[in-house]
DNA sequence: AAGAGGATTTGCT
DNA sequence: GCAAATCCTCTTA
């Protein structure tokens, strides 16, 4: 099971998008993504080596990787690599097709296009938080992607060129691309 | 033991 | 367009 979700996170990528993530009574169908190749991507938080924080991806695949960041924030990935290869995908963005009413509870004042629209927000929506850290997510295959696009990824200092970024081309649900962050000290 | 920084979002200027 | 919000995790000492 799960076959067409493990293996390479960069010839995964691009098949998850379509497929169906269901979680805390709402399911997604995922239309941005984003490839991270462990201990050989700067970019990935597996670069140095494995931490407590990121135990996860090193295990076996098909489960979640949630880390929060900025304070407030989660993000989740999909582990694709096999064990000991830490491969992931981050989930950045999806169209909710179940559950919307769960979904607008959950995100007051968005639009419905917005819900899921970008990583933080498919984690809110789908009531995701370090407490599904690991664990093994419903996940089904849906209807192919006819186009895909791919892209430089979101939000990132380091290998932020590599064009590992995944979405469904012209879908409304994926997210505005925005470059890295300047650092504010330093050079 | 302490400090810096972050795979983002939101609201205000 | 820019910065605040806010705390976990890693790095360095």
């Amino acid at each position: 099971m799960l076959d067409w979700a493990e293996g390479d996170p960069l010839e995964v990528a691009p098949r998850l998008l379509g497929a169906v993530l269901t979680h805390g009574g709402v399911s997604v169908r995922l239309t941005e993504v984003e490839a991270y190749a462990g201990p050989r991507d700067p970019g990935s938080h597996a670069y140095r080596g494995r931490t407590s924080r990121n135990e996860v991806m090193f295990g076996p695949p098909g489960h979640l990787y949630v880390y929060f960041v900025y304070g407030m924030h989660h993000c989740a990935n999909l582990v694709t690599g096999p064990e000991g290869d830490p491969g992931a995908v981050l989930l950045r963005a999806g169209e909710v097709v179940d559950g919307v009413d769960i979904a607008r509870s959950r995100r007051p004042g968005s639009t419905d296009r917005d819900l899921a629209r970008g990583p933080a927000r498919l984690c809110r929506v789908l009531d995701i938080d370090l407490g599904d850290n690991g664990v093994r997510p419903e996940l089904a295959p849906g209807e192919p992607v006819v186009q895909i696009s791919r892209g430089p990824r979101v939000g990132l200092r380091r290998a932020a060129e590599l064009p590992w970024r995944f979405w469904a081309t012209d879908e409304p649900t994926v997210s505005t691309y925005r470059p890295a962050a300047a650092r504010r000290t330093g050079r």
